[in-house]
DNA sequence: TGGGTCACGGTTTTT
DNA sequence: CCGTGACCCA
C-alpha cells in the first residue's frame, strides 16, 4: 500500500523519504509538500519494519503535530502502536513524569503559563516590567544560562535585578512545585547531560528522529537534539530557513544553516517545486527574499502557471485601503468564491481595527485568527486555579487568584496578612486557614467576619474534592454549582464568559468521556500545553497577523500596511532580514491573487502618521515612489538619543546613513538611523 | 474593600 | 486612541 504513496511523489521528496539513517536535511520550500514528505517518510520507515515506538517527530504546535499524526496513521493500511509525534513540550512533559525525580524534585509539578510566570514574578517585587525579566528568564534558559551564571554576567541595572530575581523564581519554582514552559525543555536536558545512563537509553529508544519546522529551533532545542542523537546520527529535520520568523523568541536560524556542520555527512534535499502559488507570484517572493545575505541558496518553481499579475496599490489612508478591500471581497463573493479562501494578512494587531470596522459595516462575515487564546481568558484560568486546588489546596498561586473570585469580600489586606501568617508559620495559605491552632488568632487578625469568608472558601474547596471522589463524569456536571462563577459574571454582564466556562466544561466532559481512567492532574497538564479551541465559523474570511498564516493556504491574500515603519516595522530590535522573510511568508500564502497593500497616511497611537512605502515593495519592484531612508542625517560624532538605550554618540555612519554605529555608554551598538533621534 | 481617576505606553507568539 | 496598572479616597 505504501508503494501507492511513493509514487504521488516528485524526485526530490522520493530522495528525501528512501533516505533512512544518518542526518538528513529537507529543505522545504514554501508549499513544496513538506508535510506530505515527512508523513509519507514516517509511514515509509514503519513500513519497512521499523518499531512505531522507536521514531519520535517533533513539532512546534499541536496543529501540525495531529495533522501529521492524521496523516501519517492513513498511509499504513495495518494498525499500528501510533508513533510518537507530538510538540517538543510535550515531549518534555513526557519525560519529566519518568525523571524529573532524579534532580531531586516532585514528580507531581504542576505546569504554568506565561501568565502565571508573569505573577510570580512581580510578587517577587521588581523595578523593572515583569514581562521583561520573564522575557531575560526565558532567554537564559533557552540559552543554558544558570542564575548564577547569569548573575556574574550581569551587566546593566536591569541584568543584575533580572538575574537575582531569576534565582528566587527558579527557588520559588521548586518549593512549589511548579514548572514553566521553558522547563519542560531544560529540565529534560539537564537530565540528558547528567545522567548518562538515561541519556543513553532515550536515544537508543528513540532511533529515528523526526523534527518539523527546524529552522524554528532555539539554542536549547538545538542541544536537546544533539543528546538524543548520542547513540546514533539518524536525524531528519525539515525547514526553510527563508520561513524563520520566530528570531524575537528565541529561533536560531544558525542551526538550520550550519546543520550540516553539526551533523557530519548529512544529506541534503532541496523541495523547491512549488505546488501552490502561481509565477507571477513566486518571482514577487524570490525577488524579495533574494537581498537576504544569511540563506541557504534556494530558489522556488512555480508548477502551476503563469497567472495573474500581483496587484499593488497605495491608498490615501487606512479607510480607503480597508474600503477597496471590502469592495473586492465582496465582487469575488458574488462571483462564487468562497470566503475561506481569503484571507487578510498585517504585520501588527493594531492595523485590524479598520479592517474590521469596514467588514463589520458592510457586513462581511470574518474570523479574527489568533486573538487571546481560550485558555489565557480570565474566567478559563480562574477555573483552571479551582481545579489546581482541588488536586493541591496549598497551591498559594491559584489560591490567590481565586479566593475573592467570585467576590466575597476578600481582599488586598487580609490576603496580605495571611501571607505573612503563613511564612511565620512555615505553612501554606490554605493550611493556615484550616487548623484549628491557628484559628484564634487569625480571626483576631483578619476580624471575625472576614475568618468566617476564609473558611467560607475553604469549604467550597473541600465540597470540590468531595466531589471529585465521585467521578470525573458527577464532578464536572456539579463544578460550577459549587463555585458559582457563571452566576458570578451573569450578574455583571459578562455572557460571553459564561458560554465560554461552558465550553470549558462540555470539553472537559467529553475529555473524560473518551480517557475516563485519566487524573484531574494529568488533565491539567495536558491542556496547559494545548492553547486554541476548536476552530469555529469555517465559511468566514480570515483576517490574521502573518505570523498566525504561517503555514496555511489561501486563493486569494490581501497583505495590508505594506508601509515603512509598519511592515518592516521600525523598532530598536528590528531585524531586517527577519522582515524579509515575514515578507516572503505572507506572499508565499497566496495561491492565486496576492494584494500587497500600503496606505500614505496612517492612524496609530493617536495621531496620523505619514509614511513612504515600504521598501519591500520597491524590492519587488511595485513602486516608484522614493523609500524612507534619509541619507547624510548624520555624522561621526554626533549626540543622539535612543527610546531605550538612552544618550549615545555615532561611532561610525554606515550604508550611506542609513546605519549607524553608535556608543551608549561604552555600549557600541548598530542601528537603523531610523530608531535614534538626533540629541541637541 | 473596591470604585474612580490618571498616567503611561503601545511588535510579532507557541508552549 | 484605548487598555492596563497604580494610587487615592469613601
Amino acid at each position: 500500500m505504501i508503494k501507492q504513496y511513493l509514487q504521488n511523489l516528485n524526485s526530490e521528496q522520493l530522495t528525501a523519504v528512501e533516505h533512512i539513517d544518518g542526518p538528513l536535511l529537507i529543505l522545504a520550500g514554501a508549499g513544496s509538500g513538506k508535510t506530505k514528505t515527512i508523513t509519507t517518510r514516517l509511514a515509509y520507515l514503519i513500513s519497512l519494519g521499523i518499531d512505531p515506538s522507536n521514531t519520535l517527530t517533533l513539532t512546534f504546535t499541536n496543529k501540525a503535530a495531529s495533522e501529521m499524526r492524521q496523516r501519517a496513521i492513513a498511509m499504513l493500511d495495518f494498525n499500528i502502536y501510533p508513533p510518537l509525534l507530538c510538540t517538543f513540550h510535550k515531549f518534555g512533559l513526557l519525560f519529566l513524569k519518568f525523571h524529573l525525580a532524579k534532580l531531586n524534585r516532585s514528580p507531581n509539578f504542576v505546569v504554568i503559563d506565561s501568565d502565571d510566570k508573569k505573577k510570580i514574578i512581580k510578587n517577587l517585587g521588581v523595578s523593572f516590567p515583569s514581562s521583561s525579566i520573564s522575557h531575560y528568564i526565558s532567554s537564559c534558559k533557552n540559552s543554558i544560562i544558570s542564575p548564577d551564571s547569569a548573575k556574574t554576567s550581569a551587566n546593566s541595572e536591569f541584568e543584575k535585578e533580572a538575574s537575582e530575581i531569576y534565582i528566587k523564581y527558579e527557588e520559588y519554582m521548586i518549593k512549589n512545585s511548579l514548572v514553566d514552559f521553558d522547563d519542560l525543555l531544560l529540565l529534560p536536558y539537564k537530565i540528558l547531560l547528567d545522567f548518562d545512563d538515561i541519556a543513553s537509553e532515550t536515544s537508543k529508544k528513540y532511533a529515528y528522529i523526526t523534527v518539523d519546522e527546524y529552522q524554528d529551533t532555539n539554542q536549547l532545542q538545538f542541544e536537546l537534539l544533539k543528546l538524543l542523537c548520542k547513540e546514533h546520527s539518524n536525524i531528519c529535520v525539515v525547514g526553510d530557513d527563508d520561513q524563520s520568523i520566530y528570531g524575537f523568541r528565541g529561533a536560531d536560524v544558525t542551526n538550520i544553516l550550519s546543520f550540516e556542520k553539526t551533523f557530519y555527512g548529512a544529506k541534503i534535499v532541496k523541495l523547491e517545486s512549488n505546488y501552490r502559488s502561481t509565477k507571477q507570484i513566486l518571482d514577487i517572493a524570490n525577488i524579495v527574499i533574494a537581498n537576504n545575505t544569511d540563506r541557504l541558496d534556494k530558489q522556488l518553481k512555480s508548477i502551476k502557471g503563469n497567472g495573474a499579475a500581483v496587484s499593488s496599490t497605495r491608498f490615501e489612508d487606512e479607510r480607503a485601503e480597508s474600503a477597496y478591500i471590502a469592495k473586492e471581497i465582496k465582487k469575488l463573493l458574488k462571483n462564487g468564491t468562497n470566503p475561506a479562501d481569503i484571507a487578510v494578512l498585517f504585520r501588527i494587531n493594531a492595523l485590524s481595527r479598520s479592517i474590521e470596522e469596514e467588514f463589520t459595516k458592510e457586513r462581511i462575515a470574518f474570523k479574527f485568527v489568533g486573538g487571546t487564546m481560550f485558555y489565557e481568558r480570565a474566567e478559563i484560568k480562574d477555573l483552571l486555579a479551582y481545579l489546581r486546588l482541588c488536586v493541591n489546596e496549598n497551591d498559594d498561586f491559584s489560591l490567590k487568584r481565586v479566593i475573592n473570585r467570585p467576590k466575597r469580600g476578600i481582599g488586598k489586606t487580609t490576603l496580605d496578612k495571611l501571607e505573612t501568617f503563613a511564612t511565620t508559620q512555615k505553612t501554606q495559605i490554605y493550611d493556615t486557614i484550616s487548623n484549628p491552632l491557628f484559628e484564634s488568632q487569625l480571626s483576631s487578625m483578619v476580624g471575625k467576619k472576614t475568618f468566617g469568608l476564609l473558611k467560607e472558601f475553604t469549604v467550597t474547596i473541600q465540597k470540590l474534592q468531595d466531589k471529585k471522589l465521585s467521578g470525573m463524569i458527577e464532578f464536572w456536571h456539579e463544578i460550577d454549582s459549587i463555585i458559582g462563577l457563571k452566576s458570578f459574571f451573569n450578574t455583571i454582564g459578562e455572557d460571553d464568559r459564561v458560554s465560554n466556562i461552558d465550553e470549558f466544561i462540555g470539553m472537559a466532559k467529553e475529555y473524560f468521556k473518551t480517557n475516563p481512567e485519566c487524573e484531574l492532574d494529568e488533565f491539567l497538564n495536558e491542556i496547559a500545553l494545548v492553547s486554541e479551541s476548536e476552530e469555529q465559523n469555517y465559511g468566514d474570511v480570515s483576517i490574521m497577523t502573518i505570523h498566525s498564516a504561517k503555514g496555511l493556504e489561501f486563493e486569494i491574500v490581501f497583505v495590508v500596511g505594506l508601509d515603512d515603519g509598519f511592515f518592516p516595522i521600525n523598532t530598536a530590535t528590528t531585524n531586517i532580514e527577519e522582515e524579509r522573510r515575514l515578507f516572503y511568508v505572507a506572499a508565499t500564502r497566496a495561491k492565486t491573487n496576492l494584494y500587497l497593500l500600503g496606505a500614505k497616511s496612517r492612524f496609530l497611537h493617536g495621531e496620523r502618521k505619514h509614511m513612504p512605502p515600504s521598501r519591500f515593495l520597491k524590492e519587488a519592484g511595485l513602486t516608484d515612489e522614493p523609500i524612507a531612508i534619509g541619507g547624510g542625517k548624520y555624522t561621526k560624532n554626533d549626540l543622539v538619543k535612543h527610546k531605550i538605550f538612552g544618550f549615545g554618540r555615532v561611532v561610525e555612519v554606515l550604508r550611506k546613513g542609513e546605519k549607524l554605529k553608535i556608543n551608549f555608554q561604552g555600549q557600541v551598538r548598530e542601528l537603523l538611523a531610523d530608531f535614534v533621534e538626533k540629541a541637541v
